[in-house]
DNA sequence: CCTTGACCTTCCCACGGTTGGAAGCCCCAC
DNA sequence: GTGGGGCTTCCAACCGTGGGAAGGTCAAGG
């Protein structure tokens, strides 16, 4: 099976399976005689799983982490387990910011007028506010395009 | 006062100080005859005013347009609650996601036994999921340094 | 057989925001 | 005058994804 196949049959995209390839998070795929990517369905079940991964967070470390127990017989649920829990540790953190982030912003929004006056609570606390914990870029998910 | 000087009283790094120049979010600074950068106490105050606003998780593109109404002595406070109000939707709608995943993952977790034994009910999740939805990275402010 | 269009390949670039380093000049205290 | 820290610029990296160029390949239809 083609790439696009396989990209189509996991929801990843062909650019992402070659990223995933050339960073080591997955085997090389076979090729065919003319340089084509060669995918089994075993393939496809493998990028699902990255791409299941994904949606639910994993980083590409963990996911990593995660492909390997997932093809160790011998491994212990114990191990993924510890992985998940990290994960929703990690979730509910930064949830946590975010609901921080938002109610401070709503505090403001509903001290503000919002007419055509000047007059701004929100500017004048960006102008003061003491700020100094979270710091850093919002980023997640950015899931409109 | 220095670049460094200004950094240490605007809580922003003397690197993204100059990056916020380069990339015009705040104006250039005019020099020192030795070629350095001089801020007055007016530029700290700009810059405390970025700081706080990447703090509540305005986008580059966002603070910009706050600083313009900061900066815009007729602003009307209406122009800037919209953004305000954006941003809190903005968060709302991440953290909606993040809830889903923690719970789905949560789900997952309690599920799984959790000890030695090979049978993990959440690889078996991954292995299986639909997905479908959300994808895309997990991002988000990464507090933790 | 040859054209057409859909596919594949590699390579580079962009985004957000931030940090790191190297090479080289400058300033102040000793 | 000298050492250590500041400053300057430039270049690269992180993560994950998408866009696009330039060129090779496959299958169908004329």
């Amino acid at each position: 099976m083609n790439i696009g196949e396989a990209a189509r049959a996991s929801g990843v995209s062909a650019k992402m399976i070659r990223y995933y390839e050339q960073s080591g998070l997955i085997p090389k795929a076979g090729r065919s005689a003319a340089g084509y990517r060669d995918y089994s369905t075993t393939d496809v079940h493998m990028l699902r799983f990255v791409r299941r991964s994904r949606d639910l967070g994993f980083s590409m470390a963990e996911i990593e982490e995660l492909l390997q127990l997932w093809r160790d017989r011998s491994r212990q649920s114990a191990d993924v387990k510890r992985i998940a829990l990290a994960r929703i540790a990690d979730l509910r953190r930064r949830i946590q910011e975010m609901e921080e982030m938002a109610a401070t912003l709503e505090d403001l929004a509903s001290c503000c007028s919002g007419d055509n006056r000047p007059d701004c609570p929100i500017l004048a606390d960006l102008e003061q506010g003491e700020a100094g914990k979270p710091r850093r870029s919002r980023g997640a998910i950015d899931s409109a395009p």
